[in-house]
DNA sequence: GCGGACTGCTTACCT
DNA sequence: ACAGGTAAGCAGTCCGCG
């Protein structure tokens, strides 16, 4: 059993397809396929002589095969080009478009290792059944040899992550004054290094050259501290503990874009090898690919999974930064280094402190990496994307790659992806969307909220929505009207797009499987219990995720203008069988049950029984939520039950759950680019009229925040905004005040900012518009900006807590004045 | 010349 | 950069007024 982390090529000879990982007795090992090579397809006109394809040099053998059309589903016939190389793919697709009778070229864009894992069916993220294969050695490696066909038959699966050696680094460097990050070639003044063994075994280090040698815990974990005599000395000890701890998986914090690159270059300049780093040693140890928004970096030979961009995908945080995804995900407050305190700790020497905190940087990137990287590698695994390539992607993409994967399988030819013009054709054409219902506003008691289960991949299974089966030409038309059953109709109400009754189309498969593959891991789930055996419930907890998360991806990818398989009527046609549903259930909710629906937003509905109390209404619920999953083809559940809840707009509400929970959605609450104080106060707000369902006590907290406010003793974080900027400043048509305050900032330090980059300011005194007084925080800080404490309650803390007082029918003179008239909420609930 | 109404740009949220 | 729907702030312009 190999549990592979790494795809590569041989670069020299025949490109064998090289999958490097860890035997299961734990000595690193590889699996070698031979015989394998690039191809791609052509589609001609009738009469083309292949012998053309044939005559251009770097062309293997061409073959004519059959596949089906993407879109049609219907046989095409083609040219299958066998190239020698990867590297000649390029030219040759060039070449072969512009010759005479040609019409397209088709998959000519695939990386060959992607191909490589596809056509060959070997996930580069699992655990490969070797056993029976010739054995020899690769590169000094213990390895085994396979020929293609010996390759597309070997078992594999996808393993739990803690069963390898797993690391992670982090580097703190000197950053020269005035330069960003990425041109900076400062020192390298620490490498802090964490692992861990399948048995359990762990250490950190912190490799440096100053200061003292020590040691002492981080979380219980032994860490030790290296002083080396050079910097140069300490990128080797650095490069030659790591090879003897032989990771199978690192991960970083930005280290595609930071850490790696930048060990990299320092190395380069001071003349230190770090191809030591590869599995084996003497492959290049650093590789960056530069790319279109963000470059990659990868190690030889092992994984390197980057956090940053996991935490990106999967968390909601206000900034992604490492000790914010370390709060989120393990509830530890770590601290932080300013730039300017590693400098200035560094030159005094002050070392202590920087150690441990470097170690801790490294520390808790593992303890990050043990807990998100799982659902990684199982969508590695589904999509047969390298694990590091998996990371990088975003949903979209990794939803087309395992497409890719299952059309391969299938025979169907993969469309090639849109040029310019054609993407920003599709980025035209809008298309009708989900359905919100108009909020009845107030404080409500006893409302249940049901939602339809995975509604969108249910439409597109059920109503057989998919590129190949748009618009067939074998079904009559049958509307939902004429049908006894929705799932009988071909066409889609509001839109008319028809959809074929008789072949099954290939995402409804696809999204089916992923489906049922869930399923089955929900209900393996259900036979564990979490207490006895934590790390296997965990497993098959991410597993079901991975799945979901795939599943749900479809719809989107559909209606994606750069997607291979873009369909426009089939995202239309998903939203409209949503609309359809939605609306149905509200009917039969409100005629036949007599449950008034106060919300409801795409797939959710908000329902009360008037003069009811809460079992009332939730037998009723249950009654009806019976009666439309017999009739309806998607299935609608129960999903909260809240004693109070108040509806501020669509998209803004806060309730509290029978169960104790406060929910707070749309609201200032959650928003980032609010004020912490107005955050706060809202949050108070909310809390004394949902849970204690006292106003008096919420205007009462109003009037505190506003006297302390208006006495000066409030600190500017608690006034921050926080804002991103998505594109350059000099491209916006409207500075806004994030904007400003980024270019102040910027002209500060002497550099641009880029797009991504978050910003946090404050409004200040003085004369001008919003934009004219917003400030960066450290800025204002500096300079001692007095903050404009009328903008502050005018803009920030009375917007928010009108919009919650104002909604309980209370008007602006009873939120701002001293007494308050003694209206009770009954008054206002409907 | 003033001020409210309105529009467009922008962000961040919801499902 | 997987989708569309939505609220809301700020900047700038429009428009009516007499």
């Amino acid at each position: 059993m190999l549990r592979s982390v790494w795809v590569d090529y041989a670069r020299k000879g025949d490109p064998d397809v090289i999958f490097v990982g860890r035997l299961r007795d734990g000595e690193p090992a590889a699996l070698v396929v031979r015989g394998f090579r690039p191809y791609f397809y052509v589609e001609a006109e009738d009469g083309f002589d292949p012998s053309r394809l044939e005559d251009l040099s770097g062309v293997v053998r061409v073959e004519e095969v059959e596949r089906r059309h993407p879109y049609s589903g219907e046989r095409v016939e083609l040219y299958r080009v066998e190239v020698t190389y990867p590297k000649v793919v390029p030219k040759l697709r060039e070449q072969v478009k512009e010759l005479d009778g040609v019409k397209e070229v088709y998959e000519a864009d695939i990386p060959f290792v992607r191909r490589a894992a596809i056509d060959l069916n070997v996930p580069p993220a699992s655990e490969i059944d070797v056993s029976g294969l010739e054995e020899g050695s690769w590169s000094g490696l213990p390895a085994y040899f396979a020929d293609a066909e010996e390759a597309r038959e070997l078992d594999h699966r996808p393993y739990p992550l803690d069963e390898l050696v797993v690391a992670s680094f982090d580097i703190e460097v000197l950053a020269e004054p005035g330069t960003t990050t990425k041109e900076s070639s400062g020192p390298v003044i620490s490498i802090s290094f964490s692992y861990r063994t399948p048995d359990g075994e762990r250490k950190n280090y912190v490799f440096t050259w100053k200061g003292e040698e020590a040691e002492f815990t981080v979380d219980g974990v032994e860490t030790e501290v290296v002083v080396c005599e050079s910097e140069a000395a300490m990128l080797r000890e650095f490069v030659e503990r790591f090879r003897r701890v032989d990771p199978d998986v690192v991960f970083t914090y930005n280290g595609d874009e930071f850490d790696l690159p930048y060990l990299k270059r320092r190395a380069d300049r001071l003349g230190v090898d770090v191809d030591g780093l590869a599995r084996p040693p003497g492959k290049r140890g650093i590789v960056i690919r530069p790319g279109a928004a963000r470059q990659a970096s990868d190690i030889f030979g092992r994984a390197h999974v980057d956090l940053y961009h996991t935490a990106q995908k999967n968390l909601k945080l206000e900034r992604f930064t490492l000790e914010e995804a370390v709060r989120d995900v393990l509830g530890v407050d770590k601290e932080e280094l300013e730039l300017d305190e590693i400098n200035e700790a560094w030159k005094r020497g002050d070392l202590e402190k920087l150690f441990r905190y470097s170690a801790e940087d490294a520390h808790y990137t593992l303890e990050l990496g043990l807990e998100l990287a799982q659902v990684e590698l199982e969508l590695s695994y589904l999509t047969r994307l390298p694990l590091p390539d998996a990371v990088r992607f975003s949903f979209g993409q990794l939803a087309e790659w395992r497409a890719l994967y299952l059309a391969r399988r299938e025979g169907i030819l993969a469309p090639n992806k849109p040029s310019r013009d054609e993407y920003e054709r599709r980025r035209r054409e809008a298309y009708k969307g989900a359905i919100v219902f108009e909020p009845e506003i107030g404080l409500h008691e006893n409302v249940v909220c049901v939602d339809f289960a995975s509604l969108y991949p249910n439409v597109m299974v059920h109503h057989n929505i998919s590129p190949d089966t748009f618009d067939c030409d074998c079904c009559p038309e049958v509307t939902v009207e004429e049908a006894d059953d929705p799932a009988e109709a071909t066409v889609t109400p509001s839109v008319g797009h028809k959809f074929c009754r008789k072949r099954e189309g290939f995402f409804p498969r696809l999204v089916k499987r992923l489906i049922k593959r869930r399923r089955e891991y929900k209900a393996r789930l259900r036979e564990v219990d979490p207490d006895e055996e934590p790390k296997k419930y965990k497993l098959l907890d991410v597993r079901q995720q991975a799945y979901k998360v795939l599943a749900n991806s479809y719809y989107g990818y559909m209606g994606w203008a750069n997607a291979r398989w873009y369909c426009r009527e089939c995202a239309e046609s998903v939203t409209a069988w949503g609309r359809y549903y939605i609306r149905k259930v509200r009917e039969i909710a409100e005629e036949k049950y007599g449950l008034k629906v106060v919300y409801g937003d795409t797939d959710s509905l908000f329902l009360k029984l008037p003069d009811a109390d809460l079992s009332e209404t939730i037998d009723r619920v249950k009654e009806f939520l019976e009666y439309v999953n017999e009739r309806l083809p998607v299935e609608l559940e129960l999903e909260d039950v809240y004693e109070r809840i108040l509806f501020v707009t669509k998209k803004k509400y806060a309730g509290y759950t029978t169960e104790g929970k406060i929910v707070t959605k749309g609201l200032e609450v959650v928003r980032r680019d609010w004020a912490p104080i107005a955050r706060e106060t809202q949050r108070r707000v909310l809390k004394r009229i949902l849970e204690d369902n006292d106003p008096d006590a919420a205007l009462k907290e109003i009037h505190r925040v506003l006297d302390r406010l208006r006495s000066g003793e409030v600190d500017l974080d608690e006034l921050a905004v926080t804002s991103q900027l998505t594109k350059r400043p000099s491209e916006y048509v409207q500075k806004g005040p994030h904007v400003r305050a980024a270019l102040r900032l910027a002209r500060r330090l002497g550099t641009e900012p880029e797009p991504g980059t978050i910003v946090r300011y404050v409004i200040v005194r003085g004369p001008g518009s919003v934009s004219d007084k917003a400030y960066p925080v450290e800025l204002a800080r500096e300079e001692g900006k007095e903050p404009d404490i009328d903008y502050y309650i005018e803009h920030q803390i009375l917007p928010a807590v009108e919009r919650i007082m104002k909604a309980l029918g209370y008007s602006r003179s009873q939120i701002v004045g001293e007494t308050t008239s003694q209206k009770t909420l009954d008054q206002f609930m409907g």
